[in-house]
RNA sequence: GCGGGGGUGCCGGAGUGGUCAAACGGACUAGGUUGAGGGCCUAGUGGCUUAGUGCCUGCGCGGGUUCGAAACCCGUCUCCCGCACCA
């Protein structure tokens, strides 16, 4: 038995001197793009990042033998926090670090013997890819896209970085889950906002991508509509703005609520009794608890600042006040409060005694706003509400919307909870902002010629600050317009940026005179992208932006940077997630040396379908070891080779052969990788089988080959060694998928007699069948009364359509039908109860009559003579094994 | 609270109106091979019967639809995941 490993090394060996995964541009071939998320170079492969291969290499390997032009690259995302504090902690620097962690995870890539061409490899952290990043800010900011804004934003002290909202996990800091402060900043930020209502609209093109990973954007994105309505200031002529998607309780406003942060606020207590205490409130509730949050419902907290508020509606005096469950950052920040008709509402109005006024009641009762347990937030017809009284609150939200707009008020709008994107961070390891800041030009790009802005090589990595900032070298420049002295950004760029575009790179990795050219036309976009789910919504949503503005610069004509996606399962062992603190990782590299590639990947592959959770058995690996052997001694075993005979039995291989091709190749159309695996080891069941007794050389070795092609694309390897020890000079990566001939497929051909049953509703298929087994003798099924619409049915379709699914809608059409009771169908429930018999029942006669003419004409289309059973009768359905509804076909 | 997905042998998991519940793998049991063990090969693994098979039970729980339900509908319990004061 020769040694996995051994085997993996010398097939290696001969695919990369070889270079037959190197891919170019071919106009005359259909492209497929296949891309796995590009890992973060840690230095060590993880059993998520195996799976994650398994299936990118498995489908692109698939996709070549079926004579695609294959794009399949590898990379590494190599800008980012881990490597700076690892340089932090070890005195070195971030670009060792990373490179060194870079041919590590190489090395173990390779031992896997994934069909990657390598000749496009890509990192972010070299200033060849990053040029690139600052090469498409300038543009950004050149359109308008990248602006410079001072605001709150979320300080992790630890890292001694911003973080961007999406970073910030329960009140936590992404990386370390330190708790997050608030602080302000200028900070530069890209418009995604301005793209929200394209990346919620085209995430309905993206068929291929799973429903709920489009949910989480959907979510994430937050639309709402709604209408924009403007308040007074008592005694001023100052404007409130609110955002309310209930205009219909306009009038039951009785309060008005702002974010405790609100700069208006302060402005608004200034000199005020209310300075002090409102100052205190911010402090504590703004800086204190703004992350902190609980699996419960937050207590509502506030007070009121002293001042009033007109409705524009009816005059209504209503008081202000600030509260914890009020967001700076969606809508304008303020709200109108309708306690009767809005939870939060009420549950404040409660704690802070504020009358509540009903204006929507249900149907048939009036609410009395003394008795109210919580908000009434269902539909129901408006009270007190002027001229909008008496009509339906549904139909109120568009008239007093039309009303408000008509006065100039306010206006209709759509909100979303969708931030712009915070880019800039204050580290060393990232791109740099390529902008200079020159005490009378101001803010100035630095000018295309002078790019890329290289992150300098001397730094000092001490935890503390941005080394950056304290780098002379680095900081000082000459203002590129009026040649002043002048100070260069420190900040570097988000490496969510880094990701936005890769794609794009690997399809012309060396071009030095733009991002990407001419062939990321050609493969552009992605079919597969295949990834964590935990990329679900920033990864996936940024990507998508980026290539949305990249066209929108004329860089692309792509719209959507990855037409579908397969979202893998987390890997688990004993029931929960590999950690260190669980005690229960297994390193891909062990299992490697103990197994050799082929069965840690046949292995995670057979386990679970990709997008479930994948439960990890040292068991289970040894099972997927011991098949593989199984199957290469399949060509290593000598066997003799009596005769060419054709018996039975070879054709029984044969048709199992045939099958197994169709069942495997439509398993892996669909992902189904475990099925199709477990289809070939059913297969690899029957030749064992077969060898049992004497053998025909011939078809021996044409289903040892046909099982060797079958499990190339999971296990290469071990498929290169069979086809090389069957005599192939060629290499299997390079054959063609096998095919299969419907013919062939015919299980027990030994058989003089048989009875095949098929359901009447797939008609077509019936058809199929009869006419492949050569039908002698066809007996329908039919029950009582229903018989006739199905034989009818039948009937019709056959002269109508052969489209099976022309049929199968018709089919359903009669069910619906027959639940309304319009068509005849009578069951022995139905025949006890006379009143309840259908209207359209046919009498016996004409029944006979249905029957005899759609025989006739069965008996023409199938060349066969047909019989018709009574089979509602259950005694004898079973004795004749077949249900009403059913149709049997004899062969003789 | 909102949204999404599940509950099938001892285990991982197939099967979504009928021919056919448990494919495939693991684990276990027996037999073979072996000096022994491992490995490998073969058979078996819900119950009751004849030993050709036949029957019954069974897919979280309870109802319903149907000639027929693991699958469809209603209710219920339970687990997992995502979002969560979004006005």
């Amino acid at each position: 038995m020769a040694d996995f490993n051994t085997i993996a090394q010398k097939w290696q060996k001969k695919w990369k001197e070889s270079k037959i995964f190197q891919t170019a541009e071919d106009p005359k071939k259909e492209k497929f793009y296949c891309l796995e998320m590009f890992p973060y170079p840690s230095g060590k492969l993880h059993m998520g990042h195996v799976r994650n291969y398994a299936i990118g290499d498995a489908l692109a390997r698939y996709k070549r033998m079926k004579g695609f032009n294959v794009l399949y690259p590898m990379g590494y995302d190599a800008l980012g926090l881990p490597a700076e504090n690892a340089a932090i902690k070890n005195q070195s620097h971030p670009k060792e670090w990373t490179l060194h962690s870079i041919k590590l995870m190489k090395e173990q890539q390779e031992q896997l013997g994934l069909s990657y061409d390598w000749s496009r490899e890509i990192a972010t952290c070299l200033p060849e890819y990053y040029r690139w990043n600052q090469f498409m800010f300038l543009k950004f900011l050149e359109k308008g896209l990248a602006y410079r804004a001072k605001s709150p934003i979320n300080w992790c002290p630890k890292c001694k970085t911003v973080l961007a909202n999406e970073q910030v996990e329960e009140g936590g800091c992404w990386r370390c889950h330190s708790a997050v402060e608030v602080k302000d900043l200028e900070q530069w930020f890209l418009k995604i906002k301005d793209y929200a209502e394209e990346l919620l609209k085209d995430l309905d093109k993206l068929e291929n991508w799973p429903e709920r990973v489009k949910t989480m954007q959907r979510n994430w994105i937050g639309r709402s509509e709604g209408t924009l309505i403007n308040f007074k200031l008592k005694g001023t002529d100052e404007d409130i703005p609110i955002f309310t998607t209930r205009p219909d309780t306009l009038y039951g406003v009785t309060y008005m609520v702002f974010a405790p942060e609100h700069p208006k606020v302060m402005e608004l207590v200034k000199g005020t009794e209310h300075e002090e205490k409102v100052k205190k409130f911010i402090n504590r509730v703004v800086i204190q608890e703004k992350f902190e949050r609980t699996a419960e419902d937050k207590e509502k907290e506030g007070m009121f600042i002293g001042k009033y508020a007109i409705n524009p509606l009816n005059g209504d005096e209503v008081p202000i006040y600030i509260a914890n469950f009020v967001l700076l950052e969606y809508g304008t920040g303020m709200i109108m409060a309708v306690p009767a008709h809005d939870q939060r509402d009420f549950e404040f109005a409660k704690k802070f005694d504020i009358p509540i006024k009903v204006v929507i009641n249900p149907d048939g009762y009036d609410l009395d706003p003394e008795k109210m347990s919580r908000a009434y937030t269902e539909e129901g017809t408006m009270i007190n509400s002027g001229d909008f009284e008496g009509i339906n609150n549904m139909d109120a939200i568009e008239e007093i919307s039309k009303f408000v707009e008509k006065k100039g008020w306010g206006e209709k709008t759509v909100q979303y909870k969708l931030r712009d994107w915070l880019i800039s961070r204050q580290r060393y390891w990232g791109t740099p902002i390529p902008v200079i800041y020159c005490g009378k030009c101001g803010a100035v790009p630095v000018p295309e010629k002078d790019l890329p802005v290289v992150l300098p090589d001397k730094a000092r990595f001490s935890g503390e600050g941005n080394p950056l900032e304290t780098n002379e070298e680095f900081v000082n420049v000459k203002c590129p317009e009026c040649n002043g002295t002048a100070r260069r950004e420190t900040d570097t760029m988000d490496t969510f940026i880094d990701s936005s575009w890769y794609p794009f790179r690997y399809c012309d990795p060396r071009n030095d005179k733009k991002p990407f050219g001419k062939p990321a036309e050609y493969w552009m976009p992605v079919d597969q992208y295949i990834g964590g789910i935990e990329h679900a919504i920033l990864h996936l949503l940024y990507a998508r932006f980026w290539t949305k503005a990249m066209r929108d610069v004329g860089l692309t004509k792509v719209s959507e940077p990855f037409s579908a996606l397969l979202c893998q399962g987390m890997v688990i062992k004993d029931g929960r997630k590999m950690s260190k603190s669980f005690g229960n990782v297994v390193d891909p590299g062990e299992i490697i040396a103990k197994y050799g590639p082929d069965t840690a990947r046949l292995f995670m592959l057979f386990a679970a379908l990709p997008e479930k959770e994948l439960e990890w058995s040292d068991e289970g690996a040894n099972g997927a070891f011991r098949f593989l052997k199984r199957v290469l001694s399949l060509a290593e075993e000598n066997i003799a080779a009596p005769g060419e005979e054709t018996g039975n039995r070879e054709k029984n291989l044969i048709a199992k052969q045939h099958k197994t091709i169709k069942i495997v190749t439509e398993h892996v159309e669909r992902f189904e990788f475990s099925l199709a695996i477990g289809r070939i080891m059913e297969f690899v069941n029957a030749i064992y089988k077969y060898r049992e007794g004497e053998i025909n050389k011939v078809v021996y070795d044409d289903a040892v080959r046909t099982t060797a092609l079958l499990i190339s694309p999971f296990a290469p390897h071990i498929a290169e060694e069979i086809w090389e020890k069957l005599g192939s000079k060629t290499m299997i990566s390079l054959e063609k998928w096998p095919e299969y001939d419907e013919s062939m497929i015919d299980e027990k051909a030994e058989q003089a007699e048989e009875i095949v049953h098929n359901t009447i509703s797939d008609i077509h298929s019936v058809m199929e069948l009869a006419k492949i087994k050569k039908a002698e003798k066809i007996t329908l099924f039919v029950s009582k009364g229903w018989k006739y619409e199905y034989v009818r049915m039948l009937k019709q379709e056959l002269e109508k359509t052969r489209d099976p699914s022309e049929i199968m809608k018709a089919m359903m059409l009669t069910d619906l039908k027959q639940h309304g009771g319009e068509v005849a169908k009578m069951t022995p429930k139905l025949a006890a109860d006379e009143s309840r018999l259908p209207k359209i029942l046919l009498s016996q006669e004409e029944e006979l009559k249905a029957l005899e003419s759609a025989k006739e004409f069965i008996e023409k289309e199938f060349e066969a003579k047909v019989e018709m059973v009574r089979a509602d009768d259950s005694k004898e359905a079973k004795a004749n094994n077949a249900m009403p509804g059913k149709v049997a076909i004899l062969v003789k």
